[in-house]
DNA sequence: TTCAAACATGCAATAATCCGCATAAGCAAT
DNA sequence: ATTGCTTATGCGGATTATTGCATGTTTGAA
């Protein structure tokens, strides 16, 4: 039968080969199994087929079958990931901040970005739990900078526990920036750190205004622990447009859209 | 909860491996048993995976899931080189070092280079006034560190002011690293930040042992504010060998050299 | 300290792969 | 047409990869 079929298609090495080019194209990715049963060759030949395209650079062979060039994610630098993002979300994250602010901030990429894009003209005083956040402050000629200290997170690289919270309970701040692990409508903001939950607590305690900076990947994902409702957020700033649909829940929740 | 269903039939490998990078670029960490219910497969398969992904330096394995790398050393990169000098001054030091022992360390290139070089298997709790020493003991397994919080000064990039100096008042440490700009035999040991020398004047009050480290080039310079006379020095650090010429006039002043 | 969860390790079953080798087809020159 | 050569393909068996499970051990939080 598969004398047959040959015989009747006569299908060549190169016609298979664009074949399977235009599957990974639509699937990003082919099963040798697979593909053996369409174009109703052996797995063997199949296999040949993608060990020669792969090196020719087309494609990516693995175990059982092949992806396309392209499916592999990035994961060495937070900068290429959602890098754009999140330099969209710092930018207007720091149109809140104004000349004479005493500002608190918790730790996280989208963080290090609003304060590396920092204006150098902005005089204000910047109280924070992130060692990282300091350093990249530490070449700007105005800013006041204030760690906060306490036992080190090795996790999230920010300082935790209960020296930060009672610190917290001290001093009044205009406005604080978080970034989030998780926000969604019925859950409002989440983590899944219990000591990360307890420090964000203290620091949105101890603020007039609370920012939430937020991806939109993570928009509508919760975590395990609660940090606050969604009526506690002065400001949600997201790279999406603020009419976006994705945000129209949150609006209908009567919360301010950045 | 996140629900994320693909067609789960016949799941390639490196088709796990995105998935599992994307879940953590997107939450920063992941927990086993999470991904296992999520991509149907079991905590086994998940945990070698993981594994892979570390040794392949994707991302960093941790007990019950994995972190993201870039999340860890956002700018990691301007690593300076320390001279050998500092490595030997920081081999020496280390030996000073038991378990158990309550340390306070200041900042400099040579304590970055200490904490580097500390073995895993020390179990001790590190107080520092320095982010970057807290930072690049993030990863160290049994070290407890403590950042000490307070104005963050720009030049010397370390934790100062009235804060950090209250602050000390209250525990008492084995044993105080601390660099030095400036040791000669008339002027003790010497700098010339006034800050500086108020946090370490406390850092020193606090401590058991006070262990300052000295490259070699700084030997007999000083500086306009004084720290602290010779005989609180309990050990001297320095890349010089003991019986070096150089150090003869410290060890008459009864100065203990290493 | 105490214990459940997370871990490593070895094993077994299945699937995918690799390696010859034989067959068949295509092609060019005779 | 025949011959000789190359390429493509399929097949059987050996080898390796992947995965889940069972096992004891380690770990970390209470």
């Amino acid at each position: 039968m598969k004398i047959l079929t040959l015989l009747l298609f006569n299908m060549l090495k190169k016609e298979r080969h664009s074949l399977i080019i235009r599957e990974i194209n639509l699937h990003n990715k082919v099963l040798s199994s697979d593909l053996a049963q369409q174009l109703m060759v052996s797995e063997d030949t199949i296999r040949r087929d993608l060990n020669e395209m792969d090196e020719a650079g087309e494609i990516v062979k693995v175990h059982g079958g092949a992806l396309s060039k392209s499916y592999h994610y990035p994961f060495q630098s937070n900068d290429i990931y959602a890098g754009d993002s999140k330099k969209t979300i710092a930018r207007k994250a720091i149109e809140l901040i104004k000349d004479g602010m005493i500002v608190l901030t918790g730790g996280g990429t989208t963080m290090i970005e609003m304060v590396r894009m920092l204006p150098k003209d902005l005089t204000v005083t910047i109280f924070t739990i992130s060692p990282l956040v300091a350093l990249q402050l530490a070449d700007h000629p105005l800013i006041t900078v204030v760690l906060i200290g306490g036992q080190f997170s090795k996790n999230s690289q920010v300082c935790i526990g209960a020296q930060v919270v009672s610190y917290l309970y001290e001093i009044r701040f205009d406005v604080c920036f978080l970034g989030t692990n998780g926000i969604s409508i019925g859950e409002g903001v989440t983590d899944s750190d219990l000591d990360i939950v307890q420090v964000k607590k203290a620091m949105i305690h101890a603020s007039n205004k609370l920012a939430i900076m937020c991806i939109a990947e993570k928009l509508n994902t919760a975590q395990r622990m609660r940090i606050c409702d969604l009526h506690q957020i002065s400001c949600l700033i997201t790279d999406l447009d603020v009419n976006d649909n994705a945000l129209q829940a949150y609006r209908r929740e009567n919360v301010q859209l950045y």
